[in-house]
DNA sequence: CTGAAGGGTCAACAGTTGTAGAGTGATGTG
DNA sequence: CACATCACTCTACAACTGTTGACCCTTCAG
């Protein structure tokens, strides 16, 4: 009743297939589930069995599949965008980037699920903290200070870092209203400058 | 072992005190060992025993308090600045404003872990995420929209918001560590002026 | 002094959770 | 055709959870 069964269906079209295909969609189903749930309902009220019912199979092949819950996890939060390719650009091109890669990962539902999965968990659950912060945040602000240089860099670019965060969670994990509603030209008329002043170090004349 | 034990100590010194008082203490214990844990380890992680063991009495005395985990919560949880002030300020206010509520909620050790408590949960936690959202976000930005006004009024004000919650997310939550060392100096230097242009809408000239 | 009231403890239940192990039947290979 | 392999299911366990009701013992009012 929940989704796409594919286990025991008695004649179900899945079945008789060839191993490696039947193995290769399983564990795309349990994944598609096990993204779903964890990016809205969090971790721990996520369970194994809810996953393995949306997947329409039994919990125990999920394990053996991924081994425990903190290993299906892993596979299934991951941050879904090259966050590398703003650390390489120059210095007018980083708000740009910013915003394009924004809209990249989060407007695209083939990719959302997997990065929602990661920051809606970042703040309770160790493994996706580590991944967010050091991982995603960190890399690319070591790079874009390096871009940016001068006195403030770091700080520069943490804190274009963390306008960003603000900027996804408010629009698509607390969802509020102005900022949720706002169309992508409506975001960059307001935020383009507001992250150009952040990029540029202040005229020094 | 834990910490401030206050309950079956055969001779205690809060041992023999008025009920009243008595009552107050333990009140006041349970409160602060819940808002530790649920600031720490979120609302899931964190068991009534554990809270109990930390307060130094027994689980079944958390639930004659608070009813059940739920009430728990929603006892320790809160957001524990004036969200209102900022409301009714000047338009050219507003940036200063922002910066000292950030700094008196979270700097402050006495009020931290309350305010702590509620965002930790945010992300996974439904009552948490209305108090966040409902009760101080959207009222909050629908007061400083109204000091802006224009046509942008309503994202500018969002935006504002999502960016000051993007720095407590940084700062204090992630703890990102460009954007937790820095000074209140360096936070006012850099920030200022953005806040500034988010909230002054372009010149019409 | 006596009895009610209330702070506090103890032990236990019922439900849920992640997880393990044995077993089944179709798929593939010699 | 016979055997091994592998996807898959069933059943069960052990731990832990929030929550409850019966029970103490100190405090306080009469």
């Amino acid at each position: 009743m929940t989704s796409t069964s594919i286990g025991a269906g008695t004649d179900s079209p899945e079945a008789h297939l060839p191993r490696e295909e039947r193995r290769r969609r399983t564990e795309a189903a349990i994944l598609e589930a096990a993204r779903a749930l964890f990016a809205e309902s969090g971790f721990e009220k996520t369970t194994i069995r809810a996953v393995a019912a949306k997947a329409g199979i039994d919990p125990a092949l999920v394990m053996q599949y991924y081994g425990n819950k903190e290993g299906l996890f892993a596979a299934s939060a991951r941050w879904q965008v090259d966050h590398k390719r703003i650390g390489s650009a120059a210095l007018g091109d980083i708000p740009h980037i910013a915003i394009e890669d924004l809209f990249a990962t989060f407007e695209d539902p083939s990719h959302r699920d997997e990065t929602i999965a990661l920051l809606r968990n970042c703040l309770t659950h160790d493994s996706a903290l580590e991944i967010v912060r050091d991982e995603v945040m960190c890399e690319t602000q070591e790079m874009i200070a390096r871009t940016i240089g001068g006195d403030d860099a770091e700080l520069r670019a943490g804190l274009l870092g963390s306008t960003m965060m603000g900027l996804i969670l408010g629009r698509y994990l607390l969802e509020l209203p102005a900022v949720k509603a706002a169309s992508r030209e409506d975001l960059e008329r307001v935020l383009l400058p507001i992250l150009e002043a952040l990029v540029n170090p202040p005229a020094t004349s």
